[in-house]
DNA sequence: TTCTATCAACGAAACGTTTCGTAGGAGAAT
DNA sequence: ATTCTCCTACGAAACGTTTCGTTGATAGAA
């Protein structure tokens, strides 16, 4: 089982799930924009990430290419499941509840998310 | 603002909520039972918790009480936000598929979020 | 009063995460 | 060939979290 990614390799995994494979310093690129941080620092945690098994890279190139081992669908739920347990005591329901009550919600996704609740209480 | 708690932290803040305002005796008999802990590690990690503000504390008896400055609702809410941020890229509608995404929903937990759908679609 | 149990406070060790400086190698440019 | 640039690897510092041993105070029992 792959642990948990940490804050900071979410981050970096996020920017793999929305480019595909990608160099370190096309990783570090994106980062930079949003945060001061050396290359190094980066290199270093993708290098720890490949470790823990979070990601894979291919070295037949000069320039690694590193891509994540899990789908961003899997590691989401993953990280909710967690969260579940940690912070609802696992009431499915009230982290539903919760993640709906907010007024941001278009009416597009409410007709999305009653039509999962068709087809989940169909089977 | 209040900090993110830690996963210590939270543990300590379910205990809290679940039993009200406590000593850190209570609240170590309940970790201990889980978890092989010593008593001053719960001790310092409540005092750390006073210092951030996630917990406050009547001093006047000898066994200080402890509770949440929180509601679990509010801090479920200030999570759930967070995750949604660092793992849904802010795409509330996925991290709701993603929750009821299992086959461990019920009917009355079903009816219930369709409730709340209507109340919201209705404002 | 003296002993015992319980408590808060403190400091530091142990551990994991995040940071980056430095070194060394490989390829391109001069 | 020498220099310049870009890359990986490594080690360690800096930081936050978690752990607990030790100390000193206080209250209750003997």
């Amino acid at each position: 089982m792959l642990p948990k990614p940490t804050e900071a390799e979410l981050n970096i995994l996020s920017i793999l799930w929305q480019q595909g494979p990608s160099t370190v310093r096309q990783v570090y690129e994106v980062v930079s924009q949003t945060k001061e941080v050396g290359y190094t620092t980066i290199l270093k945690l993708m290098q720890i990430m490949a470790e823990k098994g979070l990601v894979s890279r291919d070295e037949s190139s000069k320039s690694h290419i590193y891509k994540a081992s899990q789908s961003q669908q899997k590691t989401q739920k993953n990280l909710l499941e967690d969260l579940l347990e940690r912070a609802f005591s696992g009431s499915r329901r009230q982290l539903v509840l919760q993640a709906l009550n907010t007024d941001s919600v278009s009416k597009e996704e409410l007709a999305e998310i009653r039509a999962l609740l068709d087809s989940l209480e169909a089977s």
